[in-house]
DNA sequence: ACTATTCCTACCAAATTAATATGATATAAA
DNA sequence: TTTATATCATATTAATTTGGTAGGAATAGT
């Protein structure tokens, strides 16, 4: 399962997207509309921020809006930003890879056989933008 | 990310079905031969039996056998026991569905729509038995 | 009786999640 | 220049989940 800060953040890429007319949007307008504890979307708009997919306005009429292309945002990149690993299981994780301290052979590893897989599937899903989302 | 407690199913049931000769298979076998915390096994192997995938023996020369046919053992079955949910956010599961308290409306939400043919194409790859595990 | 095993309940420590609290700093508008 | 509106930063907290561990009762083969 995904984090809800993970849900939170794409729904704020989303209204952002869908509401921008070139000026900063606020936090509090967000929080409101998306029903978002205040305090809570801060931190993921700075998180944001941080990772440079936002950038942010200080002082009255400021607020946040895109300095990444909303076009090439894509959920799979917010998901690593905010959650971590895509992959459901460490060792066959592009981005956060870990070794299992309980595999002998990862190699002939049936399991991570089945899960190798399964990343491939998930991840065109999860390569679409935020422009691509809106279209859905 | 699933937990280490599902590998650890996915892994025991794997060795039960490649180590099967009738005879039962001890809790301290598996959790050797899979470098699996034998506490920590024995309450997985608990709620594999609950659930009736596996049947025990007691006593000396106890252990663990199928009561459900390998076969008819899928992957998702044992992350829906072990874990709960497949699907990535709770109001597109099947099995564990809970509404998004900051859903204005489920039917026109562009996130759901995107978990939805996520999950969609995830369950195919999970609905494989543990035989066809085994093949990989 | 002895030993190997499952079975059961409870406990525990560390990490993660979902926030909240407090206050400093910046800026536009009055 | 004051005030209202914002972001920015750090710390704290409560609840839940995760990954175990402990101790012992019950069962069965030798």
């Amino acid at each position: 399962m995904l984090s809800k800060r993970v849900k939170y953040a794409i729904k704020t890429l989303l209204f952002l997207y869908e509401n921008s007319d070139g000026k900063p949007i606020s936090a509090k307008i967000i929080s409101e509309n998306e029903k978002i504890p205040y305090k809570f979307l801060e931190n993921i708009l700075r998180e944001l921020r941080q990772n440079k997919i936002l950038k942010s306005v200080r002082g009255a009429e400021g607020g946040y809006k895109f300095l990444k292309d909303p076009n090439e945002i894509t959920v799979a990149e917010i998901i690593r930003i905010v959650d971590g690993p895509i992959a459901l299981i460490p060792c066959v994780s592009f981005y956060f890879y870990e070794k299992c301290e309980d595999c002998t052979d990862e190699v002939s590893c049936k399991i991570r056989k089945l899960f190798v897989q399964l990343r491939n599937e998930m991840l065109p899903i999860l390569n679409k933008s935020i422009t691509d989302l809106e279209k859905l």
